[in-house]
DNA sequence: AATGAAAAGCCGGGCTG
DNA sequence: CAGCCCGGCTTTTCATT
């Protein structure tokens, strides 16, 4: 039961990371071994939880998201359930793609999307603020990024 | 050249967010066409940079990922390169897997996959605090994440 | 190494705006 | 007419045993 994955899982975890579409023949060239044993290497990483799954990376700005946002939120703790109650009120927001708790002066930080500006103060308005135990929150828009790594950094 | 996905091209975007390693046999079933244009769609996508890249996801933890981190950085700007020069020494420090440059009360914020205590020790020192411009900096460790959602929310 | 499935590339024809 | 989809077909490539 106990797998521990040995450098050649390691590269295939990070090719795969790389490029999630590379075939099975490709990557078994590329890290020296033939088709079927990398196959039975790629199901056991799947198996045992190290790949949990394939996503297609798209361009959101081409897609109409004109704002994107870290949004910092402090909570009022008076009552033991706020954590996992504001954990479920933000799970249903779907503007909101991720959701951290997290050490620091704030409690949460949230990353959310949305098409303009109109769309920020609707998801300010109607959703977060709504949301009981909010005490304080704060936006910090993304004007740009200049780095963002889709492969797990360690020693492969 | 200008090219609109249309409500089909969004389907088939949903999808392959969600599963980055359909085959195109059961994309062309779920969006109701045959394989050969639901290909060409696809095709279209990954041409016109809606669809930019595959990536498989991996469970850091397991790869021995023990701390994933915010980082807030406030730069000193006192010469007009700060921003090029902090951006440029960023993108050499593997550990920091995003970088964004926002507004608010600081001008950056990163997000940093270390091993334990002592590799975040060793980020901190020897990394970030020796890049020029850094005025101050403040570290938010991420306890637990309740939301990550690997598809952009929008109308599909 | 072999088979069986899927993808890729072709064409002709049909529907619709 | 142009654009899009279908269906059939062949060849090539890949997955799987």
């Amino acid at each position: 039961m106990a797998f521990e994955p040995d450098k050649i899982d390691l590269q295939i975890l990070k090719l795969l990371q790389e490029n999630g579409r590379i075939t099975n023949l490709q990557l078994s060239s590329n890290i020296g071994l033939s088709p079927a044993p990398t196959l039975e290497r790629v199901r056991k990483l799947e198996n045992a939880g190290y790949i949990k799954s394939y996503h297609a990376l798209v361009d959101e700005e081409k897609l109409g998201i004109g704002i994107k946002t870290f949004i910092q939120i402090q909570l009022d703790f008076h009552t033991h359930n706020a954590i996992p109650e504001f954990v479920e009120a933000i799970r249903a927001i779907q503007e909101v793609t991720e959701c951290h708790h997290v050490t620091g002066p704030c409690d949460f930080i949230l990353k959310a999307y949305v098409k303009d500006i109109k769309g920020y103060e609707k998801l300010i308005m109607e959703k977060i603020s709504k949301i009981p135990y909010v005490k304080t929150f704060q936006t910090m828009m993304i004007m740009s990024t200049s780095k963002k790594e889709p492969i797990v950094p360690m020693e492969y």
